[in-house]
Parts: C-alpha cells; structure tokens; sequence
DNA sequence: CTTGACTCCGTACCTCAGTACGGACCGTAG
DNA sequence: CTACGGTCCGTACTGAGGTACGGAGTCAAG
C-alpha cells in the first residue's frame, strides 16, 4: 500500500509543502507517480520524515541530515571512505552528548541549590559548556 | 579587566555584529559603557557566549537559550516555578540524549555493518529516531 | 596632532528552512 | 455529471539568526 502527499504529511507531522520542499532539496527521494502525477509514497517514508525532524532537534542541518541517510547506503563492502565518514559522525554524537550530558548535570545541582539555598558560588550552568569544544571550525 | 566588544568576539569566535544581536535581542545583558559610549564587557561575557552558540548547537533556539540562561538567577529560595521550569529542561535534555544515544548505536552498528558485509535487511539509523518520541507540539 | 584601527548606530541584506498562494487538474461520493 | 476536496506546479513570502555597510566619533602610537 501506498500514501498521497496529504497522508504522508499528517502521519508524519509535516505540511505537505514540507515534503515538496525536501524533494526539491533531494533529502527526500523522488517517489513513484501515478499517470495523473500523483505522488505514491511506500510507508516508510512516514519514519523517514521523523528522522529528519527529530534530527534537527539535535541540532543537525538539513546539509547534515543528507550526510547521516547517505550512510545509509553505502555498499556492504565498505569503502574507507565511507567509514571514515561514520566515525565522523560519531565523534560528533560524542561531543554532543557529551556537552548534554554536562548540561543535564549543571541543571541537576541547580535544582538541589534551590532545594538548600545555600550560598552556592557561580551558577554551574554556564560553566557546563564553557569549555573550548574545539567541535568544528564551520567553513 | 574589563573586555571590549571586539576583544569579547574574537575570544568567543563569533562576529562582532553577532554582539549587538544577542544585545538588541535581550539574550546578552546590557554591559556598561565608558563616557564615550564604548562597551566594557566583565570578562566571563566570553563564556557566556559560548555557552549560548554550543547550546545552539545542541539543537537549542535563541528563545530556549534565553529560557536556560533565565535559570541561572532564580532566587535562592526555590520558588515552586522556578523548579518545574528546571524539570522541564530536564525533560527535554533527557529526551535528545536517549534520541542521540540511539543515533549513535544505529551508526556504531552500521559500522560494523560495514565491516562484515552480511545481508543486513534494514538500515537501522532512521529506525533508531522514528519512535513517535511526542516530544512537544510545536506552537 | 595626525593616522589607522576600533567602535558606535541604524538600516539593509543574507541564508536556511520552510509556508503560503493561486490557478489548473484529478478523483470520488452523491 | 457535478461538487468538492486533494494534488499539481511555480513563485513569492516569512521568520530566525545573523552579517554587512557606511558615515561618524574614539583611542593610542608615533
């Protein structure tokens, strides 16, 4: 079974305008047509849209997002190449939960300082991402 | 030792105008100012900003940064508001970490994947974030 | 006291990621 | 067969988050 645009968009949480746009954009593949020109979209593509979304949230580009499903398919026998790329990828995911992970815990001992108002120094929240990530030089 | 504006850019890596910005938008106080109308910003003003461009990073609008930094100056005595605030954030930091953590296993898995090239049916990466994670509906 | 770099301000402009519009065509329930 | 809603397309617009510009004032080294 296929879905139409409309469909896809409202399982998916997305104006249909959106999935358009991702088509043009090339992060989402060009689905089968009807004779009329109707978009048939094979169901998955609801989880496809999700990633995407969810992604974002995480901070990732759509330039990114293209780069994450491109992995998808990379031939069985692995290139270098694309190797290389994955483990990019996870060195990214690394320092972002790293940095989260440092957040979540600043955020936790505010909470505790608020339960014993004591007079705790400097607020931990800043402190917990201050460090000189490094991360990337964005060109 | 007070910092100028174009000191401040340079330590935290981002423009000059990017100062400004954060000031006109009321996400970076309004520091004081010598008798010819220069900015003298404190110096912890550079860890300030890079606490709100990696917080960026992490998938955090200006708007949210601003919610975050807003947790910093609660007063002492908790008020109730301001801890279900905290547990919101809490939440939602929650959230992105167990989302990346299962981005990250799909790609550690993809990798090995990669390696030996078994028949693998299904990529596992946009499986890993499409759970209907309801997160929270945009306004 | 000049010169060159820095800073001020307002305004205009830019990219990214969509959103909206409008006129034409399609599909189906009545 | 006709409504009426869904879909098509190209193009224009929007909002967030900056970036650039230009003219005027400021600072410090020579």
């Amino acid at each position: 079974m296929t879905l139409s645009t409309g469909r896809v968009a409202k399982l998916a949480g997305v104006n249909v305008e959106t999935l358009r746009f991702y088509e043009r954009e090339g992060i989402l593949p060009e689905p089968p047509r009807r004779a009329s020109g109707y978009r048939e979209y094979p169901p998955d593509t609801v989880e496809l849209i999700r990633f995407i979304k969810r992604s974002q949230e995480l901070g990732f580009s759509l330039k990114e997002v293209k780069e994450l499903l491109s992995l998808r398919k990379v031939p069985r026998r692995a290139s270098k190449k694309a190797t290389t790329l994955v483990d990019a990828k996870l060195a990214e995911i690394d320092l972002k939960l790293r940095d989260l992970q440092s957040m979540r815990e600043a955020l936790e001992s505010l909470r505790c300082a608020c339960a014993n108002n004591s007079s705790s120094p400097a607020c931990p929240i800043i402190e917990s991402l201050s460090g000189c990530s490094e991360s990337k030089e964005r060109d």
